[in-house]
RNA sequence: GGGGGGAUACUCAAGCGGCCAACGAGGGCAGACUGUAAAUCUGCUGAUUUUAUCUUCGAAGGUUCGAAUCCUUCUCCCCCCA
């Protein structure tokens, strides 16, 4: 084998817990482990990243990655870590968003190689769907004892203690599900791995159990820790929601901005987990981070390299553009030595609001250019509440109340940056 | 079925006839400092035509010059007894 691959994901921290034995069943030969993908959105966030990074190194140490969608399992819900039932998705919603997360996943993962290793896309639907309730419960339910899928933290937590809210039949039922996907894979596509979050752990044992009980078979699960910030808050999330892959969704430059905010202690960890960079490399950032930390090489670097994975170079270089320009010292003067077509490209992924020409020609409040005419604030009040407090700039310039926006405004003669504080830009578009 | 307690702004949580748009804490936003960080300090955090007015305290009615606060009914939650 190429690599070692439970080596390499040690030192990344990327290894919570595995099976033992592992390690050795790697090193002989290719082998195959599948990660599942629940598509309740029809694109993947950064959440689901680091499973897409365990199988990229999985195919990279010369083993069989396999992505199985949860078209079934989505359909029921994951118990683990929720305190509530999840509303199901029906069966159009799912088909949908599995042909997004399809598209987006062939951009880590090489599928259509000829390669022995290529990745595969299974997704559980297919061989469930036929599967009736009663076959199901007699070939598949009848392995395993509710003594033991009730010992499972993940229904335990359901049914005692202070915020027991009872589960329903469905959710207990998904271990089963899941455990069964695994059983299937090893039976036809002699997949022995099953690779998640750490709190998967559970689901993923109930497998390697019913491979151990119908075929007799070993099976193991790898996984790793779930990523959490320095600060508490939750990793991926911000106030505007999820971090997406999709560009629709969350442009790269708001993305880049993302990694790029990373703290110092979780710089480190994250480029060990979302870049491919050596040892060396990193050890080597690490040490110059630390003697000149305001320069922050290690979030660059990061946002450098997740942006370039997730989206494209291009890519990449409008969002640092557009980072300089509005967090860099630049003034009225840059923006307007932009052209028309470079600006509009760096400012892609900002809020945006149109006025007509006519409007701009009487004057425009800034005011109304906040609030009622763009929505970017809530309310007149906030407005104000924003201006009093010298948070409001025009072309990166701060102003007050009673600034009337006029054609003199116009940058390329058709637009006007707004911004709110130090982090928040708006953009104004003139028709 | 009987008894008791509760529902207040994003969250927790005071208020229990006028001084309440509603203490305080957390969160959020902004300002200073900085590294687009952390910590710290400061301001703001219902709306509006902003020193005033309007709409809010589970819902609907009522008492009163005046109610989040008192009364009635309803809805929902929790606890104890059966």
């Amino acid at each position: 084998m190429a690599k070692n691959f439970i080596e390499e994901l040690t030192w990344r921290g990327m290894i919570h817990d595995s099976m033992p034995g592992v390690e050795e069943h790697l090193l002989e030969k290719m082998r195959s482990a599948y990660v599942g993908i629940d598509p309740t959105a029809d694109s993947l966030h950064i959440g689901h990243l680091v499973s897409v990074m365990m199988l990229r190194h999985f195919q990279r140490a010369g083993h069989k990655p396999y992505a199985l969608l949860g078209g079934a399992t989505g359909m029921i819900g994951d118990p683990s870590g929720k305190s509530q039932e999840r509303n199901l998705l029906n069966e159009q919603e799912l088909q949908h968003n599995q042909d997004a997360i399809k598209t987006q996943l062939s951009r880590f993962l090489a599928f259509d190689t000829t390669d022995e290793n290529a990745a595969v896309l299974v997704n559980n639907y297919d061989w469930m769907k036929n599967f009736s309730f009663l076959e199901f419960i007699r070939d598949v339910g009848k392995h395993i004892t509710v003594n033991y899928m009730m010992a499972k933290d993940s229904v335990k937590k359901r049914l005692t203690g202070e915020n027991a809210e009872g589960m329903s039949f469905t959710e207990f039922s998904y271990q089963l599900v899941q455990g069964n996907d695994f059983l299937h894979l090893y039976k036809n596509n002699e997949v022995s791995i099953q690779m998640g979050g750490s709190d998967q752990w559970g689901n993923i044992t109930t497998g390697t159990e019913l491979v151990r009980r119908v075929e007799s078979g070993k099976a193991f699960a790898v996984t790793c820790p779930l990523i959490t910030k320095a600060d508490g808050t939750k990793f991926g999330k911000t106030e505007g929601g999820n971090i997406w892959l999709d560009a629709e969704r969350t442009s790269p430059y708001q993305f880049y901005q993302y990694w790029l905010n990373t703290s110092d202690e979780d710089a480190e960890k994250f480029i060990k987990i979302f870049t491919f960079l050596s040892k060396v490399e990193i050890e080597e950032l690490v040490a110059s981070h630390q003697e000149a930390p305001h320069q922050r090489q290690l979030q660059k670097k990061l946002a450098e390299e997740v942006t370039i994975m997730v989206h494209s170079e291009e890519a990449l270089k409008t969002a640092i553009t557009a980072s300089n320009i509005l967090f860099g010292k630049s003034t009225e003067e840059d923006l307007r030595s932009l052209s028309a077509k470079d600006f509009l490209a760096v400012f892609e992924g900002i809020t945006q609001a149109t006025l007509t020409r006519a409007e701009l020609k009487e004057g425009v409040g800034i005011i109304d250019a906040l609030s009622a005419k763009t929505g970017f604030l809530e309310s007149n009040g906030a407005a104000r509440r924003e201006l009093k407090g010298n948070a409001i700039s025009v072309n990166k310039t701060k102003v007050k109340e009673d600034l009337i926006l006029t054609e003199d405004h116009l940058i390329s003669d058709q637009f006007i940056l707004l911004g709110k504080g130090k982090k928040t830009n708006y953009l104004i578009i003139v028709s």
